[in-house]
DNA sequence: TCTGGGGTCCTAGGACCC
DNA sequence: TCTGGGGTCCTAGGACCC
């Protein structure tokens, strides 16, 4: 049997884990820049919010309505979430951390373990009851003997109370009144375009498409994943365990506070995207052969002149250091970079990633020791960055010219716009949490 | 004035090999 | 007038996920 632990409004959820006062309140988290809409409470859905609303919109379309707003902080997302998993860690013989807000976990089928199936059903309640207590989130777990219908359960633990957190599809019976229940858009691996195909072919719910043949899914479609998808919605369990893969490809990407024309500060963010992927790669132990990058004007800007381009190049000898990602990938700037255009989005890809030992080095390269010195600096860049914080030690393309001198709190400075950002009491000292004994008690 | 940021996989078609 | 039968690799485009 499958588990998916499932993160109820995850972004939400962890910010009310410090501000207990917005129980029962609507929320929002917004997308960097403070951009869009990407989470939101019950109380928020409630009143008709949708996803991805630019923010500014949302004062027009609901007027004098409190609601509380948050920057994204993934400072605070990936430590709480990381807590969660712990738990599930210990409480689940394996399991596999799908996104930030959902893991799969891999349970002991009943009936081998000689259990009645009830005894999945209250680990499940358990599993509920110990994140809520120790974290302070709520978490919904879905249980079926595949993914698709895990997820297809979790998502009526979600809405049910009766299933108090926790739904179990173990039978047939089951299994059809859930997918009489369930929107054909709502099945795990049926997007936008497929949900309207399957819709106008008479397909309204997830039974609706089970009850075809396996024949019509094939012609109709010409895609493995739909016929996967079909075979779980039967009962099958054949949709592949991606266990913890390596990435094949990295890339960091932002928006910009407003628009930026002028090619010494777009090569500062440039440089400082580049100088992120080469962090996460050495944080997976790989190297890229290949790094890309591109720029865009502002598309919703009809009436500015438009510009979009991209460019990569092969390294000689794949890397990880962060000098070599950085010089690659100004050099790539500089060659799609065109003067007389407003800026909005740029960053930098890369690819071809392999195994960081060994590597397959050029014949022609720079010798041997001039990596090795490379790789020792990362190394200790990496844990400085960790022990006091990300970006204490950035290369100098990467830092921001600014008056008032360079440093620390200026590298990131008005690069994104997060005016509604919560602060971080699991991560900095300057944000814990202070305690006056000589405080008097909270009222109730 | 303001509109996110990551990823993966599959298929078709073309270029190439023998 | 007729023109084979296997492969691999790469890219673009389109779908999906969170």
């Amino acid at each position: 049997m499958y588990g998916i632990a499932d993160l109820d409004n995850c972004y939400c959820s962890c910010e009310k884990v410090f501000r207990p006062d917005l129980e029962g309140k609507p929320i929002v988290v917004l997308s960097n820049n403070d951009g869009c809409v990407v989470a939101r409470s019950n109380e928020a859905k409630k009143m008709g919010i949708k996803e991805g609303v630019p923010f500014y919109q949302l004062a027009e379309q609901f007027p004098n309505q409190k609601i509380a707003v948050f920057s994204s902080n993934y400072e605070l997302y990936g430590e709480l979430t990381g807590r969660v998993v712990s738990i599930i860690r210990q409480e689940t013989p394996a399991y596999f951390r799908y996104s930030i807000d959902e893991c799969f976990m891999y349970l002991p089928d009943a009936s081998i373990a000689n259990q009645s199936t009830s005894f999945l059903q209250s680990w499940g309640e358990k599993l509920h009851h110990r994140v809520r207590r120790e974290v302070g989130m709520p978490i919904s777990i879905g249980i079926a003997p595949n993914k698709t219908l895990a997820k297809i359960a979790s998502k009526l633990a979600k809405k049910y109370d009766v299933y108090r957190h926790c739904c179990m599809i173990d039978n047939d019976y089951k299994r059809e009144k859930a997918l009489e229940w369930c929107p054909i858009e709502d099945v795990w691996g049926i997007g936008r375009r497929y949900a309207a195909r399957l819709q106008s072919l008479g397909c309204k719910t997830a039974l609706d498409f089970a009850k075809h043949h396996k024949g019509w899914v094939r012609l109709t479609f010409n895609n493995i994943n739909m016929v996967r998808t079909w075979q779980e919605l039967n009962g099958e369990d054949v949709v592949p365990n991606e266990e913890l893969a390596k990435k094949k490809s990295i890339c960091t990407s932002r928006s910009f506070n407003g628009m930026v024309a002028d090619y010494d500060t777009l090569r500062t963010h440039v440089s400082n995207y580049a100088a992120r992927c080469a962090e996460k790669l050495r944080a997976q132990n790989t190297v890229a052969s290949v790094v890309g990058v591109f720029l865009h004007t502002n598309a919703f800007r009809e009436d500015l002149p438009q510009y979009w381009n991209f460019q990569e190049q092969r390294l000689v000898t794949p890397s990880n250091a962060g000098i070599t990602i950085v010089q690659t990938a100004n050099e790539l700037l500089q060659k799609i970079y065109r003067q007389g255009y407003q800026y909005k989005k740029a960053g930098v890809i890369v690819m071809g990633i392999g195994g960081d030992s060994p590597i397959q080095q050029d014949l022609f390269d720079i010798d041997a020791e001039q990596i090795q010195k490379m790789r020792r600096l990362d190394q200790v860049v990496d844990r400085i960055n960790r022990l006091h914080g990300s970006e204490t030690i950035v290369l100098g393309s990467q830092q921001y010219t600014k008056k008032g001198g360079v440093g620390k709190a200026d590298v990131f400075a008005n690069a994104i716009k997060h005016d509604f950002r919560s602060p971080n009491p699991t991560t900095r000292w300057t944000d814990i949490i202070r305690l006056n004994v000589n405080d008097k008690p909270l009222e109730q």
